[in-house]
DNA sequence: ATCCAGGATAGCG
DNA sequence: CGCTATCATGGA
């Protein structure tokens, strides 16, 4: 750090925050984390309540963490239940982060039936190739390329960094983006309907992406992004007499039941069910 | 070897 | 509407 500054972050936990299937790109080094915040290479390191940073950075940082969001109040609006319990106890401190508009969208293009490990592969892949190299003191992290640079890259590239059938998804969302028919910031301003049906007119991009997008990137913690392990516990706890449970049930149940920051319930539900569930069988 | 992973989509009845 | 096959790759 070239100058090192203190944060005051309460109710906050960077590991688990950055290990919880949100965000895909950082990485340890030292007793802290390193990664590219758009395009300034980042480091920050948690003892206790405090974050180490660099102080030019800390404001910027401390929005990227949400470090805002008061976390008692929204554990508040949740309805008590004991699975819900144990996943806030498991997932205590881990915050839902904002990150920028574009490289949300395109690596949660790439999450289709993947492993977290594989996104972060596909992810590093794509920085390596396309993205900037940022030199921080100690470390080196990449920049996600602009929809401009991958719109311009052929389709083999993106079969090298591994991406499989999401290659061809990739390629022509950045090419739509990058031709200025849909906006992502110019998104920001507009009611989550609207937000939602603009990005599932990305090829790729489904209700669980766009609302992945939603809840990650456009900072709408009402959005609840049903994938196979949200879909598991609603399924084994919330609906565990019903033989058959359709995906508008789940929709419909998720939004209703866990409330105005529901984005957040079902963060704690998926990272408390994907790190336990081997153990729990 | 078989199954599964933070899905989307075309094609079918 | 709802259901299914298919898509490509690698870890469990």
């Amino acid at each position: 750090m070239i100058s090192p500054h203190i944060i005051a972050a309460p109710e906050f936990d960077l590991e688990k925050t950055l290990h919880s299937g949100q965000v895909f790109h950082w990485s340890a080094v030292g007793k802290g984390f390193a990664a590219a915040i758009s395009e300034m290479p980042v480091y920050v390191e948690q003892e206790g309540p405090i974050l180490r940073v660099d102080k030019a950075q800390a404001a910027m940082i401390a929005r990227y963490f949400a470090l805002d969001h008061r976390l008692p109040v929204i554990i508040d609006t949740f309805r008590k239940d004991p699975t819900m319990d144990q996943a806030l106890r498991f997932s205590k401190g881990l915050r839902i982060i904002r990150q920028p508009l574009w490289e949300c969208l395109a690596t949660f293009l790439t999450s289709a039936v993947k492993q977290v490990q594989h996104i972060r592969a596909m992810s590093l892949a794509i920085r390596k190739r396309f993205g900037r190299k940022l030199m921080g003191t100690g470390f080196e992290v990449y920049s996600y390329p602009s929809p401009e640079v991958l719109a311009k890259a052929p389709i083999e590239a993106f079969l090298e960094c591994r991406l499989g059938f999401r290659a061809r998804n990739l390629l022509e969302t950045a090419k739509i983006i990058a031709s200025g028919e849909i906006d992502l910031e110019h998104l920001q301003g507009l009611p989550t309907e609207a937000v939602r049906a603009e990005l599932c007119r990305l090829p790729g991009v489904g209700e669980k992406i766009a609302n992945c997008v939603l809840l990650f990137a456009y900072e709408r913690l009402d959005a609840v992004p049903i994938d196979v392990w949200i879909g598991r516990v609603l399924k084994e706890i919330y609906f565990a007499n019903c033989s058959t449970v359709s995906m508008r049930e789940l929709k419909a149940f998720s939004t209703e039941y866990f409330g105005c920051y529901a984005g957040y319930a079902q963060q704690y539900l998926f990272h408390h069910w994907r790190m336990t569930y081997r153990r729990r069988r």
